[in-house]
DNA sequence: ACGGTGACTAACC
DNA sequence: CGGTTAGCCACCG
């Protein structure tokens, strides 16, 4: 459900590719793309977010999504991802969950 | 054209 | 490690 605009149908396209279990960060979409954009994937994620797995897109620190912690920790774990707990926030195990397309 | 804003980052304490 | 501080880029009024 996204308007003809192609930043936004990138960034979607990529999201939706990326597998169960793994993830990547905002920046890395953006990299995917050809831009370096990363708050401009994060507002692309606010406004559409909801068509694509969004839960698989973390921040650099592998935290998620700043006001979405809650359903995305419930979501990676479903899928297997490598949660890291640490105190009352968690992250995701970059070394080993972060994915790039077309590997 | 211009300035403010944000589901961000890397660099420094 | 965690907290702060500039950059950054796309978007909107």
């Amino acid at each position: 459900v996204a308007p003809h605009d192609e930043f936004v149908e990138r960034v979607l396209a990529v999201v939706d590719d990326i597998p169960p279990g793994r993830v990547m960060t905002y920046g890395d979409v953006a990299a995917a793309i050809g831009s370096r954009a990363a708050r401009g994937v994060g507002r692309v994620m606010a406004r559409y977010g909801s068509a694509v797995p969004w839960w698989r897109v973390v921040r650099a620190s592998g935290e998620p999504a700043a006001g979405h912690e809650d359903r995305a920790a419930g979501l990676l774990a479903d899928e297997g991802a490598p949660v890291r707990r640490s105190g009352a926030r968690w992250r995701v195990d970059l070394r080993a969950a972060r994915w790039s397309p077309g590997r």
